[in-house]
DNA sequence: AATTATCTCCAAAGCGCTTTGGAAAATTCA
DNA sequence: TGAATTTTCCAAAGCGCTTTGGAGATAATT
């Protein structure tokens, strides 16, 4: 059923049927009822391409993602964002095009032809890295976007919506200090990522602050896989001076760290404190009575939900300023951490 | 840039340079390498509303996702699966259009619009239940479509790839078996989806082929989270006859499972067995040297390629019959079985 | 040289919608 | 009652592409 079929069936000009449709003021409250109701039984709806073409909006918003090589790591917080964005895109009648970059094709090749089609309104930039190139590129090309994250070395203005990681880490840290620990560990993600870059920043400048000076031997950066956790924890506690705690970038992370920990003989919580933030993933509910690990808490759920608000707002307004949106993150204690133990 | 003013520019007509661009025969070779270059340097692309409009095609495949509740779980196997069906898509010049169908909304609603609006090609049905309305309502609808795992109640014929749960539990419990184990406890996923029905009954199966009888108080059903895991063995744990081996549905609850084991003081392994599935999830490598977990193995992200390519080919030969393919497991031993202990 | 076959290219229609610029009918006002 | 206004509706153009049905130019055949 299309609209012509749909109108020479109410005995109307397609015109009036697309109004009534639309929520045109120049179509009578009855005829419009008419419509309506004749739409619904007939399953009739838009076609998609030529509303498109007509309109010169696709109410598609892209997602690119980079895979560079066959085995790398998907971002395990993926699922979880793509819920919270999804939800609002589908409530304001907007669908999310997906793009998976193949090892060895160029991801900005993918957004020129998403400009050169007019495959899609507006663009969401995960996982920046400390120096993003796609934000310059992005501006540049003309596409609207939103980074979920920052890049800390551009200084163009640009909308986003991120995690206050610095103050996350500071503060995570100075939990630990409080509760005597001198010596923390920092299992970070992947430096050059720029959560990871400001988490690292938090974690020293709390630190410095109480004048400890930092050890990079243990300190690390890595993908956030349970391997890695593990894999260092068990290093760091085979060295003549471990740490009384350890800081890490996800539960996933902690998870490892506490399997190489509960290895070696000792209690989490006891012998070694682990403090990790927590993105609030749906299958890692981290919210017990007492939740086993402390945390500092962000969903990203949550953050996709309001980053895609925001992205909306933009297109429906093309002339309004870049907005930005930091999110400060909760600090709760789990049984993940206790007073550092005398000597 | 469009297709009118390319053949301005190149003096041709736009038939032309359409058919030049498109690999029509009825152009010289000299004037589709002019065309070719000049659309490369102009950065020109067809629109895509208007190619969709005008063949009929949309060059994109739908997923729907239906978010139940607020705080449901994110399958966490979705981002390596999206993954991998997303880089053939992509080689093939697909797009993906993933719909997040929010709480309270009807999912069928979202097919019947892709339907009327001619959005998609065709569509990936995602963890399918034992009796899957969806497929049903597909055939009628009239949308092409392959499901990513099966729907045991479903008679009619429909294109499906999928892992051979049963025997993958078959062989693991046979495994288990043939260490000693005779008390072997169950945390399946919902058994409502197909391939944790299908996994119960190779559970069984395997477990009646010797004999023994089925304890329905050490098999569990649930979202796979990693608490559940830790729960549930916990729990187990301190019974009157706890199992010596332990069945779970994913490294994540494994992981949970194996937490509950080392609070409780006993080794993984030695006193308590475990084997799980693993989906090669890429966050969760379970392949040192010697893994941590014996498992039956099955890439998700290969089974989302492999998918991929089955869909490609339907939508390319719409009278083909529903293509299927049973992928069978890879049981690699690991750290976490070993023989029963005697009493 | 005339005819046929082959290359090379084009004008115009059509995909299904939105939207502009009116026109006819109904209503209000003087 | 006639004019002005509002309400209700429509014909037709246009979005950018593909594709049909030729037409003109060139090469091959008689």
């Amino acid at each position: 059923m299309n609209l012509k079929e749909l109108s020479e069936l109410l005995n109307l000009s397609q015109t009036t049927v697309s109004r009534a449709l639309n929520g045109f003021p120049e179509v009578s409250e009855r005829t419009r009822e008419r419509v309506q109701k004749a739409a619904k039984q007939n399953n009739y709806a838009p076609n998609k391409a030529a509303r498109g073409l007509a309109t010169g909006q696709a109410l598609t918003i892209g997602h690119v993602i980079s895979t560079t090589n066959q085995n790398e790591m998907v971002n395990p917080v993926f699922g979880d964002f793509v819920a919270g964005v999804g939800e609002v895109y589908s409530k304001h009648g907007y669908k999310m095009i997906l793009s998976i970059v193949p090892p060895g094709e160029d991801e900005y090749q993918v957004y020129r032809e998403f400009k050169a089609q007019s495959t899609v309104d507006a663009v969401v930039v995960q996982s920046p890295s400390v120096n993003d190139g796609r934000i310059e590129f992005l501006n540049e090309l003309g596409i609207p976007f939103i980074v979920h994250g920052r890049a800390s070395e551009c200084t163009v203005p640009y909308a986003w919506l991120d995690v206050n990681n610095r103050s996350a880490f500071v503060r995570a840290t100075d939990f630990l200090h409080d509760l005597g620990h001198r010596r923390i560990a920092l299992l970070n993600g992947r430096e050059h990522m720029d959560f990871a870059h400001r988490r690292r920043q938090g974690y020293e400048s709390s630190l410095q602050s109480h004048g400890i000076k930092i050890d990079q031997s243990i300190v690390f950066s890595s993908d956030m896989t349970e391997s890695y956790g593990y894999q260092r924890t068990a290093e760091l506690l085979k060295t003549d001076n471990p740490p009384t705690a350890i800081l890490t970038a996800s539960i996933i992370v902690a998870l490892g760290a506490r399997r190489a920990v509960q290895e070696a003989g000792l209690t989490v919580g006891q012998d070694i404190s682990i403090v990790t933030h927590d993105d609030r993933l749906s299958y890692f509910h981290n919210s017990a009575d007492v939740p086993m690990f402390t945390a500092t808490k962000s969903s990203v759920r949550e953050a996709g939900q309001h980053l895609a608000e925001m992205l909306i707002q933009m297109i429906a307004n093309p002339l309004m300023e870049p907005p930005n949106e930091l999110l400060e993150v909760e600090l709760t204690i789990g049984q993940s951490t206790g007073p550092a133990p005398s000597q």
